[in-house]
DNA sequence: AAAGATTGACTTGTCAATCTTA
DNA sequence: TAAGATTGACAAGTCAATCTTT
């Protein structure tokens, strides 16, 4: 088996995908799909700290504070004092923020409906089951 | 199927896979991920030119035009003005350029293997084989 | 001291505008 | 006019240094 081949193939359709989407994402009006990533994770994880959007994205914590600065200047979430632990903040979505989520989730979706469609979907469910197993082996290092 | 879900441990397994092999790159003295993946293509495509590093790696022309000044600046490759069409450069590595290729390869080698010892040789295939899939399905549209 | 977060300097990508040759 | 490449301004990540609180 090529590893090379198959960790090129990877990255590869990674950026072509996050690149397509990100395009459908702007010309729609909508956020681009970072900005989505960490409004997920807002969504997905309560309470929510910068560590914790770190970690969900996989990046490191200056990157993840420096992409909740940007979300919170757009108005998309806020930063409350942490009652329970005053070093942090506890991160949460604004109205505006759930709006912006709600109208860019589905474009997403399309999308990836119609990159996976080249497959049928028992071999759809396999990938799937590959990249968690994949991931999970990573963050048990 | 959860097509978000997949979407997410495929952005993030990638994000941890290229971090990890470039900071064992760095760490063993070894050009940067990034750099190595125009090397490669560098020695793969022949002739090459600035249009085929940003086609090979999914870039944009700028970012490759970018990304080959950077390996020019280390002296691994050189540009040779065209004979055939004068608009374009010829990109051919150097003797510094072979080497620094030929030691950080095995060592990415290594990582890929350690990271897809978590799956069954048959799986690895598979997977390899549907990221093919996907990424050509891409190429068409 | 260690943990959570922020900040500044740097890397590497995008896009749009521009230049040169076809 | 279009194609190949370059450049400058910007976007979003990394790391290391620092500040505050535990």
């Amino acid at each position: 088996v090529d590893l090379e081949r198959i960790f090129d193939d990877l990255v590869r359709l990674e950026t072509r995908w996050w690149n397509d989407l990100d395009t459908r994402l702007r010309r729609g009006g909508d956020v681009p799909l970072g900005t989505l990533n960490v409004l997920q994770v807002l969504d997905a994880v309560r309470p929510c700290r910068v560590q914790d959007v770190a970690q969900a994205l996989e990046i490191s914590v200056g990157g993840a504070s420096q992409a909740v600065d940007r979300v919170e200047a757009k108005g998309f979430c806020v930063r409350t004092p942490n009652p329970a632990d005053r070093r942090s903040s506890v991160l949460d979505l604004t109205d505006a923020g759930r709006d912006a989520l709600a109208r860019a989730r589905p474009r997403v979706g399309e999308g990836l409906r119609e990159f996976l469609a080249a497959l049928p979907d028992d071999r759809v469910e396999e990938f799937g089951r590959t990249l968690a197993e994949l991931r999970s082996a990573l963050t048990k290092e």
